[in-house]
RNA sequence: GCUCUUGUAGUUCAAUGGAUAGAACUGCGGACUUCUAAGCCGUUAAUCUAGGUUCGAUUCCUAGCGAGAGCACCA
């Protein structure tokens, strides 16, 4: 509908050059019964030259009536102010593989999203993070982007030092090679969480003790100890700490479906940080206690007194690694709005440094994961991990599913992938900038409003396919029905939605799309036969584009679509 | 205290400088029993408050109130 839309615009402003082409739209028409397209052309003129909207849309609409191909748009309605649009539509519409856009297209395309850290663990904002970043990078992949994605990894700094200091205060010894992933992951997080315990007891007890003291001066150890890898016993713990959290990481990214090109360590990036501070002075300045500062909006420490490079500090090194492992054309890193003050100051940093790299990249916040009545922490273990979430949804899938025929291996594969959908939609449904309330009972809903019910309207559209193989097929000649009319109508809003998501970094408008395109086909379904003696191949034609889309519209998502469920 | 983000039905979310603010869940009612009922149909219900800009504000601006986050050597 793209090209209609562009066609309207072109004789929008031949009929009038009293507005130029940024200031009125030609979209998609809200309501559906209304048309497919309006424009509120005629409303910006008018208020422009101060004549009545009504008279001046009236004009247009016979203008535009005159002069639009009536081999796009079969009708032009004029309502109040607005002039609608009736596209010539038919069964054959094409679904269109890739979509242009000026910024992507052919473009040089980086994302950095989910960002978790070895030996901590892999909890719910990873997963969201995941989750946008993985429809962030498709969006740029379906406007014909080349797309790299990537992770990038705290495995040097204090979660480390702390987990590998609390190993001590655990009862259960370090894992054995037979243990499960999952176990050896389960041990390292819960070594972070005694070890910030029996920080948090000793400084309950007093902060000059000299017992505290002493463990924030063993945790500091450690932590150069990781650093500059002097001591054989830590650098066994610490190598096998995070290969097995690497490990972890990756199941989870198999069932999410998420492959990143590249993997990016704080410890690779640290010493570049270093590096460009020191070589950049110009721009820094020392602070207290011997840190070096960044005066942005407001002071942030690169590198601290002890010469360590801070979270900002490594962010600076990682947009140099980053661009010379893959030069693009734009980055974009996805990752919490808790982070949104400290990261405006340090990409200000970064443009003063690397000037060339610095305008080409791009943060994109998203809000935090909030719990109806509970405050997660990954200090205190008070948090919901990814798999665990993963697992709950499933068992409430597999319980859906306990009448249908399939062997349990099935259901079992079904049922992650439905479960992944299940919070893959939730999250991606609604904008991601702001907090997203999570109530396991209500907003991860096999039901409404949810990735499984456009799933489910996936599978009944395999299955009347399938049946519909061995039945004649004519060409109907008469009308469809109201109901095939709105879903074709609504097939064709594909194209633009799509584009609508790519221009505004937003994929919850295909989310909702999907909801919508679902519903009118289930709406269609309820109310017509597809099939008897023979089968209108029209309306096999209706079925196969709509299963198209949905899953196009899924893989933007990243959630699969199943056969059966 | 300062800075940033945010405020839409009972709940969880959409949308928009302009056409009757759109869903889902919950509640109540219903149909079919035909192709997967994780479905379909009906029904009640909302733009925090006060100003301002505008022909027009729920949307933009200011203030207030509520919620969340951040406030240099964690990330």
């Amino acid at each position: 509908m793209i090209p209609v839309a562009t066609h309207i615009k072109e004789a929008c402003l031949s009929f009038s050059q009293e507005v130029t082409r940024d200031m009125f739209v030609v979209d998609i028409a809200k309501d559906i019964t209304k048309g497919d397209l309006y424009t509120n052309f005629a409303l910006v003129v008018a208020g422009k030259m101060g004549k009545n909207p009504v008279a001046v849309a009236v004009d247009l609409g016979v203008y535009l009536d005159a002069h639009l191909d009536k081999n796009l748009v079969e009708k032009v309605e004029v309502v109040g102010g607005y002039v609608n649009f009736w596209v010539k539509v038919g069964t054959d519409v094409s679904i269109p593989e890739h979509i242009q856009h000026s910024s992507f297209t052919g473009k040089k395309v980086a994302y950095e999203y989910t960002d978790p850290n070895p030996m901590k663990e892999f909890h719910i904002g990873h997963l969201m993070a995941n989750t946008i970043g993985e429809s962030m990078s498709r969006l740029g992949e379906l406007a014909g982007a080349e797309v790299k994605r990537y992770s990038y990894q705290g495995d040097v700094g204090r979660h480390i030092a702390t987990t590998l200091w609390g190993v001590r205060f655990l009862d259960a010894l370090w894992p054995e090679e037979e243990v499960s992933v999952t176990e050896k992951v389960k041990f390292l997080g819960s070594a972070y969480v005694a070890g910030n315990t029996k920080l948090a007891e000793l400084k309950e007890a007093g902060e000059e003790s000299e017992e505290y003291l002493k463990a924030v001066k063993e945790i500091e150890v450690m932590n150069q100890k990781v650093y500059d890898r002097t001591d054989e016993e830590v650098n066994v713990m610490y190598d096998q700490g995070k290969e097995w959290s690497l490990l972890k990481f990756e199941e989870l990214y198999d069932i999410l479906g998420t492959k990143f090109d590249y993997y990016f360590f704080e410890s690779v990036t640290g010493p570049i940080g270093i590096d460009l501070v020191k070589t950049h002075m110009n721009h820094f300045a020392n602070g207290e206690n011997g840190a070096i500062i960044f005066e942005g909006d407001h002071t942030r420490v690169f590198i601290n007194g002890k010469g360590l490079p801070t979270y900002e500090g490594k962010e600076l090194g990682l947009a140099k690694f980053k661009y010379d492992t893959w030069p693009y054309d734009k980055s974009f890193v996805i990752t919490a709005n808790e982070q949104k003050q400290a990261l405006d100051v340090t990409l200000a940093a970064i443009k003063l440094v690397l000037p060339e790299i610095g305008d080409k990249n791009e943060y994109i916040f998203n809000g935090m994961m909030k719990f109806a009545n509970m405050k997660m922490s990954s200090r205190t273990g008070k948090i919901i991990a990814g798999d665990e979430l993963v697992y709950s949804m499933m068992e409430a899938s597999l319980e859906k599913m306990k009448d249908r025929e399939m062997t349990d291996d099935e259901k079992k594969k079904i049922a992650q992938d439905v479960a992944v959908a299940a919070i893959k939609f939730t999250i991606l449904k609604q904008n991601f900038r702001k907090d997203i309330i999570f109530d396991q009972e209500k907003s991860l809903a096999l039901e409404g409003d949810s990735g499984p019910y456009i799933q489910y309207t996936a599978v009944r559209i395999q299955s009347v396919l399938k049946k519909v193989k061995d039945i004649a097929s004519t060409v109907g000649s008469e009308p469809l029905s109201k109901e095939a009319e709105l879903l074709l109508r609504t097939i064709y809003r594909f194209e633009h939605t799509c584009f609508n998501a790519i221009e505004e970094s937003a994929p919850q408008h295909v989310a909702q799309y999907l909801i919508d395109l679902a519903s009118k086909f289930n709406g269609f379904y309820a109310n017509n036969k597809i099939m008897g003696e023979t089968v209108d191949s029209r309306l096999v034609e209706l079925c196969e584009k709509t299963l198209k889309v949905l899953e196009k519209g899924l893989w933007i998502l990243g959630i699969r679509t199943v056969e059966k469920m």
